[in-house]
DNA sequence: CCCTGATTCGC
DNA sequence: GCGAATCAGG
């Protein structure tokens, strides 16, 4: 297989999409991952959260605590004539959002979504054991405190403008309807993003084809299609 | 083991 | 330019 300008037009979308290189070997066919990966490099598009060079840490720990205040010696580091990166110098830490890879095609009902603030119900103090074995607590502590609201919403932007009217991965709740439609990692992946039926994770219809009764052997119906399509094709 | 991306190096 | 082999971290 060679590199055809469509082939690299795909191999460069998906990677800057997120996907990883297997992903993108697979969907293209005919290559390999490490053969995306040298033709990402080659193609000048690489910085992306590297499981092997995630670390790069300036140094701190090492030192333990050198004699006296060190005179400040910050690193002289204007070296940037060097090699400018084409895109985001820094992406800071938030790596673009992953495909939705191995979303799972059948979420158990009480799957939570990504939304949910686990607020842990703090227990009151219990300060005394009463006549007949009941807890008795104190009158301060008829009030638990406030727990902290925690931050919500730590979800990157939506990675690519192709899905946007879509529901994606990230547009998963307990009210939408999370069956899966296409395939995972290509552009036009995403969930049915109905409203469902009502404590299913799936709308009416798909519940139909997720649910299905057991009929004894013998008497079996051919299956109802699967999610994604069925499966793939190789 | 599986996965990931990075790098090397013979072709 | 290409990609298998290899490396190295998760």
């Amino acid at each position: 297989m060679s590199w055809t300008e469509e082939r690299i037009e795909k191999l460069t979308k998906m990677w800057e999409g997120g996907s990883t290189a297997s992903q993108i070997a697979e969907e293209l066919g005919g290559v390999s991952r490490n053969a995306v990966i040298g033709k990402a490099h080659r193609l000048g598009l690489k910085a992306r959260p590297s499981p092997v060079k995630a670390n790069e840490k300036p140094d701190a720990a090492a030192a333990p605590a050198p004699k006296v205040a060190k005179p400040a010696a910050p690193p002289p580091e204007p070296k940037v004539a060097a090699a400018p990166r084409p895109v985001a110098p820094a992406a800071p830490v938030t790596p673009p959002a992953p495909a939705p890879r191995a979303a799972a095609p059948a979420p158990a009902p009480e799957a939570k979504a990504a939304g949910d603030a686990p607020t842990p119900a703090p227990q009151p103090r219990i300060v005394s054991v009463g006549p007949g074995g009941f807890l008795r607590q104190g009158p301060g502590d008829q009030q638990a405190p406030i727990p902290p609201a925690p931050p919500r919403r730590l979800v990157p932007a939506r990675p690519s403008p192709e899905i946007a009217d879509k529901t994606s991965l990230l547009d998963l709740n307990d009210r939408i309807c999370r069956w899966p439609m296409g395939h995972p990692g290509e552009p036009d992946f995403h969930f049915c993003g109905e409203k469902v039926n009502p404590g299913f994770p799936y709308c009416v219809e798909h519940c139909g084809r997720a649910y299905q009764a057991q009929l004894p052997r013998g008497h079996r119906r051919p299956p109802p299609p699967m999610p994604f399509g069925g499966p793939r094709v190789r």
